[in-house]
DNA sequence: GCCAACGTTGGC
DNA sequence: GCCAACGTTGGC
């Protein structure tokens, strides 16, 4: 199957692309997506070798700040039994877990942080999903030209 | 099954 | 801090 792109956004504050070129082996378990329609993403459709455009929102500045790739197709989230745990969900259960996570792995961090606003004032990009009105989901599939398009102008 | 209330996301 | 967008919840 071809390989497919994605973008992932994280608050820096709580993880950054630093974050995650500091953790051990380069890799992190993506977990806390609660939205369903994000879920079918992680858990459907996200491959081994799937590129990652690596997203800062809620930051300064706001922006694609590097890629990573998918290292580990969707598994269940443990942090949905682990009470207390921000991500706890009290509904979840065992038997039929609701809730997926993929590993993903550090490849580059740009150089140039490709700003929301560069990627808006981008023609090649006006279709992109980030910048659809009301987008709110923290992971997104993006295109093949999109992402070629962003490591273009990070690098 | 409708819909109002509420919570969250995230840019500004 | 504001607010638009939109998902979720719960009463009916």
């Amino acid at each position: 199957m071809a390989k497919k792109y994605w973008l992932f956004k994280s608050e820096p504050g709580a993880f950054s692309i630093d974050d995650l070129k500091e953790s051990p082996g380069k890799k992190t378990f993506w977990d806390g997506v609660r939205n369903y329609q994000a879920r079918n993403f992680i858990r459907d459709e996200m491959k081994k070798s799937d590129g990652v455009l690596f997203y800062h929102s809620n930051a300064d500045p706001l922006a694609v700040v590097g890629y990573c790739e998918i290292v580990k197709e969707g598994y269940p989230d443990h942090t949905q039994f682990e009470k207390g745990h921000i991500h706890f969900d009290p509904k979840a259960k065992k038997e039929n877990p609701p809730w997926f996570m993929v590993d993903i792995k550090f490849i580059d961090k740009f150089k140039n942080p490709v700003t929301l606003q560069a990627m808006k004032e981008n023609k090649k990009l006006k279709n992109m999903r980030l910048l659809q009105r009301g987008n709110r989901l923290s992971v997104m599939p993006v295109t093949k030209e999109e992402f070629e398009e962003v490591l273009k102008m990070g690098k």
